[in-house]
DNA sequence: CGGTATCCAAAATGATACTG
DNA sequence: CAGTATCATTTTGGATACCG
């Protein structure tokens, strides 16, 4: 008997990681610690305030990202990322590795294709 | 100095990995070995054609997936991860694991916000 | 059987302007 | 400063029909 296991699960967690931003996000909060917005949107050239925004609420959503808000004028907005939300660290930095490897990979099969 | 290292191989590797179908595709083909088109097509409910033939060929692309050709009427094509390929399968499970501990953490979390 | 080709709908992202 | 709102564009996926 085959069956096709729970990738359900594989389909929800890549669901969270999966975003034009959100790993180079997570990434830069995860080595650089507590940001401000507009430090971050500053980090991450080329990104627009409304993708900022959204990856960031949807992790936040996620309890994987921790928004603080200080009430002052002008407002002040933290992001950092959630000890839970560290739980994914391995998991990027395991995908880094082998997308490593993948760039040599291709390298490697490129050259051969040009003999 | 901080920095954004190359979170670039991030993006490149979840490039691979994401597609509606294709973490499916992979562990089905991981965990139950070589099948043919129309098998896999059976084994992946609600999937078109269009879509099996597509991501097939972009994991082919990129070296997971191998394809074989057997040259006679009908027509019988075999798909099966590479070796190489194989190299995603502990990062798919690392994803997998963290997904179903994440829906757990989801069910609490909505167990509290309803007391 | 294992595809392609075409057309269409929906979702994701981007550009830009405005706001408390 | 940290957003929201609106509209345009791009990307992705699905339905369907046809082909060797």
């Amino acid at each position: 008997m085959e069956k096709v296991p729970e990738e359900c699960r594989v389909e929800d967690a890549l669901g969270i990681l999966v975003g034009k931003w959100k790993p180079v996000i997570l990434l830069h909060l995860m080595q650089n610690g507590t940001k401000r917005f507009s430090e971050l949107k500053r980090s991450l050239p080329g990104i627009t305030q409304k993708m900022l925004t959204k990856q960031l609420r949807e992790l936040e959503g996620e309890d994987i990202v921790r928004r603080v808000v200080y009430p002052q004028v002008p407002p002040k907005v933290e992001y950092s990322i959630t000890e839970y939300g560290m739980g994914l660290e391995p998991i990027l930095e395991a995908i880094h590795e082998w997308g490593t490897k993948h760039t040599v990979h291709k390298m490697e099969k490129r050259k051969q294709a040009s003999l």
